[in-house]
DNA sequence: TCTTATGATTCCTG
DNA sequence: CAGGAATCATAAGA
């Protein structure tokens, strides 16, 4: 800021009150008679030369105020504005010792400190993540822990303090330069340390404001983090053709039991490379999938036999290459061959004879949730353990939906792997 | 612009 | 709490 700006600004105020305040006492000099015209005149030079200052450039208004000082007429002026100041009573205006905190920037400092922008870093950060889960609701709860997320927090934040530091900065030096200037202003005219505690007030006041749209911008800038984050969670966007290829894969590998473990569904988040940074929520987008997935086989499998047979097809083929590799490995060594994958770079379709299975089902009821037992290996319900695979119309699981085409490569796959006590 | 496909969300149940 | 069912919202294609 220009000095001649603050001089006006700042001092301005209390030196034209002085100056209005002399002029409107004039009267009472008066009594002295014509011999002090002179002098009043001369008073009057040095309050004209005193206002023009603010007016001149750095060096003139140096060199001039320098003359003030040497003037022989300055301890009269002195006393004058002195006796002025008295009479007057000159009240200084916009001091409040002891105000309440602004009720405005108490909420944005607690809302700075629950979205983790002020206050420990953290702990603060955490409370927020927590608070949108929250808005979130249900599961969802750790996946909003998005790395993204944190990355634009701590950006916001890190912005935020270099800004307050700044602020803080400029008025402490702002305040000195106004006290040095007042301490030298109170050379020429009486200056109270009062005074100079209200211009600092004053000056505090002024950044105060400033900081509070600092405050009140950051907050605006986290909220729409905040609504931007949610939005991106709920936009949809189509999984690769990769990836569903591989959630199919594993959906008709397993049509008995497409309930894929917490560590399948990690795998295949990963096969899938679904592109969140946050495993959990992958994982969400798997148990997603298949939740859908199974939800609309079931309603129209006629629909999603096409599918199935080319996923069986698929399944076959992959399983007879496996029996190749298996056959070729135990007839090249005596070392143990390798295990049930099929491939390298597929899943080990330890169900793929799911699809193939055709035994008729005795109950006609709905398929049941293989529930982990205490061995770490998920448990068959009665139903799967003889083989039932398909889906009833009602709600079940129905040997009629079962792609009926691909029943031949059962034999072939089946024999190897359908190890259906899984 | 309309329809279909599909990922996500919500509510409910066992 | 996982999963079923209904529904919403949007991408994609005709």
């Amino acid at each position: 800021m220009d000095e001649t700006h603050i001089m006006q600004s700042l001092v301005g105020v209390t030196l034209s009150r002085a100056v209005h305040g002399g002029m409107a006492l004039a009267p009472s000099l008066d009594h002295q008679g014509s011999e002090d015209d002179g002098r009043k005149q001369d008073i009057g030079d040095i309050l004209h030369q005193i206002m023009g200052i603010t007016d001149q450039s750095l060096d003139e208004a140096q060199a001039k105020k320098h003359g003030l000082n040497c003037h022989r007429m300055k301890p009269a002026l002195f006393s004058v504005l002195c006796e002025i100041k008295e009479k007057t009573g000159l009240s200084i205006r916009g001091v409040h010792e002891d105000e309440a905190p602004d009720p405005q920037l108490m909420r944005l400092d607690n809302m700075l400190l629950a979205e983790g922008v002020s206050g420990p870093e953290k702990g603060g950060g955490s409370a927020a993540v927590a608070a949108a889960a929250a808005a979130l609701g249900g599961g969802a709860e750790n996946s909003i822990e998005h790395s993204d997320y944190r990355a634009k927090l701590a950006q916001i934040r890190q912005i935020y303090h270099t800004e307050l530091e700044k602020y803080e900065q400029a008025c402490n030096e702002f305040t000195t330069h106004v006290m040095n200037l007042l301490r030298e202003q109170s050379r020429t005219r009486p200056i109270s340390p009062k005074e100079i505690e209200c211009m600092v007030g004053i000056i505090h006041r002024k950044f105060s404001s400033i900081q509070m749209q600092l405050k009140q911008s950051t907050c605006e800038a986290v909220m729409i983090l905040r609504s931007r984050f949610l939005d991106a969670r709920r936009k949809r966007r189509n999984f690769s053709k990769q990836a569903t290829e591989v959630l199919n894969e594993y959906f008709y590998s397993h049509l008995s039991n497409p309930y894929p473990t917490e560590e399948a569904k990690e795998e295949l988040a990963k096969k899938c490379s679904i592109t969140v940074s946050q495993l959990d929520w992958a994982k969400q987008k798997v148990s997603n999938w298949f939740g859908n997935k199974r939800i609309r086989y079931k309603k129209n499998i006629s629909k999603f036999q096409e599918e199935a047979n080319l996923y069986a097809a698929k399944t076959a083929v992959t399983a007879a290459q496996a029996v190749a590799a298996a056959v070729q490995n135990s007839q090249d060594s005596s070392s143990p061959a390798t295990p049930n994958h099929a491939s390298s770079g597929s899943f080990s379709l330890s169900s793929s004879g799911d699809m193939f299975m055709s035994m008729p089902s005795l109950n006609g009821g709905s398929y049941q949730r293989m529930q982990p037992n205490n061995t770490g290996q998920p448990e068959v319900p009665h139903r799967q353990k003889i083989g039932l695979s398909v889906l009833l119309g009602n709600g079940g699981w129905h040997e009629a939906a079962t792609p009926s085409s691909v029943t031949s490569p059962a034999e072939a796959a089946g024999s190897i792997h359908s190890d259906t006590s899984n």
